[in-house]
DNA sequence: CGACTATGTTGTCAATGGAAACACCTGATG
DNA sequence: CATCAGGTGTTTCCATTGACAACATAGTCG
């Protein structure tokens, strides 16, 4: 063993990618920062200069996780083609994905504690929030979705997807009928529905 | 001060009530058994007799709460006279009445914890069940909501509402938006939107 | 060279969940 | 009535954890 120098160097990102596994496999609860530490290699107290709290570390995984769900969402839109219906069935795609791969984090994210501050949390939400805006407003425009405030139907499309992730991930909804699931929401929402 | 019995006699119950308010007012981050136990008047191992676990005691909050949200949108559902649109919109509002009211009580109902096993979780939400799937039937029969298979239409529904509700909670959405999501998901289901 | 600051380390505390061993009650049974 | 078995509560103990304070190290910049 090389002896480890006095400084990690970026234990900021070693930790929040050690927690963004531990997360996955365990769930929030599992998460220690102690135990982040003993796996970084550094002391137990060494996390507290970076994240001042428990707390604070949750809030940067789900601010980390609002960039990396807006980026799987635009890339999934990017590649959808032309065809409305099928941008917001792989809009959606991503979404319910996601959530399926990381239902701790999306948790995370949704939780209630970051409620009302002006944290960062917004900013790195922003990129979901307008591709999903724009997804909505172009299909209004083409008359795919029915009129109506923007900001409505936004939140009852994120409401929706949201609630299809919970269900699935909470396994009262059998994971095999996500596709069926993301297909009668696409329907309900473009009244393609005969 | 009498001096208390030996036995307290409820315990169980006792502990469930003060979790209930604990749990709404601190959320589940800030639920102790130990300081359950203090509350209740009791020692600190006490709880160990009627919960074997602190997971033990979340599940019997979550069943408990799956069998009052029953109640309540039974409840809402027979209040609400025949209109069909009145009726999906009571008991709409019951459920996202109850999200605001217990996010987190919501919260661990819907969590995954309790997933696969077979335990008093099915039986306790079956009320609620039903009612969503009485709720659908009917409205397919009236030709009011669209056809097709009830069991994806009952889990689009739920999940919309669950959506909804997660939303509201995690203050992503406004909480003056509560009636206008409603509104407009009552109007996505049953075609009314013009 | 000599602070200054950022980043880690050690040591310590109180609270917690969990477990074992023991104490008290109650009700069923003979 | 006597007793005894099982349910319920108590004490005591342990390992883990988050938080904090005091100190160490290492680059940086005057």
């Amino acid at each position: 063993m090389t002896d480890r120098p006095y400084h990690h160097g970026r234990l900021r990102a070693a930790l929040l990618a050690a927690a963004e596994r531990t997360l996955r496999e365990q769930g929030t609860e599992g998460l220690s920062l102690r135990d982040l530490a003993r796996r970084a290699g550094v002391s137990h107290a060494a996390p507290r200069r970076h994240f001042a709290d428990r707390q604070a570390l949750l809030d940067a995984l789900a601010e980390a996780g609002f960039a990396r769900l807006g980026d799987e969402v635009r890339a999934a839109l990017d590649g959808a083609g032309e065809d409305y219906d099928a941008q917001l069935r792989a809009a959606a795609t991503a979404y319910v994905r996601f959530a399926a791969r990381d239902a701790a984090l999306l948790e995370l994210m949704f939780s209630a504690k970051n409620a009302g501050q002006p944290g960062a949390l917004p900013e790195a939400s922003e990129r979901l929030f307008t591709a999903a805006s724009d997804l909505i407003s172009q299909g209004q425009r083409a008359g795919t979705l029915p009129p109506g405030d923007p900001e409505r139907l936004r939140l009852l499309l994120i409401a929706t997807l949201q609630g299809i992730a919970a269900l699935l991930t909470s396994g009262r909804a059998p994971a095999g009928q996500a596709d069926a699931l993301i297909t009668d929401t696409v329907a309900l929402f473009t009244r393609s529905q005969r």
